[in-house]
DNA sequence: ATAATTTTCATACGTATGTATTAATAGCGC
DNA sequence: GCGCTATTAATACATACGTATGAAAATTAT
């Protein structure tokens, strides 16, 4: 019906690329579970049946929607960090932080839809994937802590670990709003926010280590935040 | 059943509020299309007909459930700024940023299934939350970019609207994992972390403004992370 | 050219979904 | 006792879901 002469394997890998594509914009926009197959099939312009022919189920397509830039994405941050620090020469947080965010920033740019999906699956991911992300970002935080822990010696391991997932928090917001970003839309270099991103995220991971105390508001402010939690609607 | 002598309306409200923490907790599990009404009122010990007749809608019950704690929660931040500067002396940041996170905080500690929710609903939202939830937590967010602005005069608005945005990501990342993190699960204070939050977030809102460069690894890992974007999988 | 293989397509199956309906009961205020 | 609201229960309905099947078509291999 759409191709104007015949139907067929001519385009071969076509469609399970214009299918993949499909399945990452909609999976990051709605969730696993908040788009079908026949919706997805549909915006993909592949006949139903096609989907499942190539990925067999739902939750292969997804899975292999989502790992096929998150894989590349993740092994490259390794990459850089090891390159890095291969030289032997001490790193700098910013160094650091650079490898960490640059590979999901640039996959972002490339394909902004992703950035949408990724956030998803670090921070709602849905349940089947919790082993394999488990799997996969702990050894990435891991080695990141690692590394920041060797030019932090200030920083004790237990608070770095808590800030490595602040900064990854951090990276993850800017992903799910990568697409709405107004730079994005405007057609002008991101590159700014990014560089944004990276100097707040390299600042906090320098934060004062502990003893220096964070002022609170007053006690009474305190005593009613407290409050809250007891009282949902007062 | 369950009840011992007699069934009926004796618990009068309690099944109304059973089916909201149910519906908090599994909406924050599996988001709003990942939980079906049926397995929502198993779980809630419910029946299906009450659910519909006391909210009407799936939407309605997903809506109240995350609303009855995020507008409090809401509402408690923007108090909470706006008594801090109704004394008209000069905000810290540390003084902004506890007004911002702890209102989150608080009801992470009480609720920790509600954190999952709004981590959810600022990250990964469904559709239908979009408009809401750009209502509320934009002025929010304006509010505090404003109080910012006036104790970090340095940071000029477009950015420091960027990095407020970051804050929040260091926020709902510390939201989403609270269930998961050490201290809730061994009954251990958890206030060391949220300071190790408030630490990170001051930080990087505090971050010398732009102007400063933020080095790079170098020109070849650079040019390699660009290229990722075009060739997925190497 | 013919056979083998891969891909597309339409359709079907069983189940699950959100919502609506109806009747029956139980508590509560008057 | 009599309404009124809350709750349970048992269905019902139309639709949507993921997946399976089998034939047709196109491509590739021989």
């Amino acid at each position: 019906m759409k191709r104007s002469k015949v139907r067929g394997p001519a385009d071969a890998h076509a469609t399970t690329s214009r299918l993949l594509d499909t399945a990452e914009r909609l999976f990051g926009k709605h969730g696993y579970d908040g788009i079908g197959m026949r919706a997805l099939a549909l915006k993909a312009r592949v006949n139903l049946g096609a989907a499942t022919y190539h990925y067999g189920s739902k939750k292969a397509l997804y899975i292999e929607a989502f790992m096929r830039r998150f894989r590349p994405s993740n092994a490259e941050q390794l990459r850089l960090l090891r390159q890095a620090q291969a030289h032997g020469r001490a790193l700098s947080v910013d160094e650091v932080v650079d490898c960490m965010a640059r590979p999901a920033y640039a996959m972002g740019v490339a394909h902004p839809s992703f950035s949408a999906l990724l956030a998803r699956n670090l921070i709602a991911p849905p349940v089947f994937m919790h082993a394999a992300l488990q799997r996969e970002v702990g050894v990435t935080v891991q080695e990141y802590v690692g590394a920041l822990h060797r030019c932090l010696p200030g920083v004790p391991e237990e608070p770095l670990r808590a800030r490595v997932m602040f900064a990854m928090g951090s990276v993850m917001m800017f992903c799910a709003n990568i697409a709405r970003l107004p730079p994005m839309r405007r057609r002008v270099p991101l590159e700014p926010v990014f560089q944004e991103l990276a100097r707040f995220v390299v600042a906090g991971l320098q934060a004062p280590p502990a003893g220096t105390a964070v002022p609170r508001v007053d006690a009474v402010a305190r005593r009613r935040a407290a409050a809250l939690s007891s009282a949902p609607l007062p």
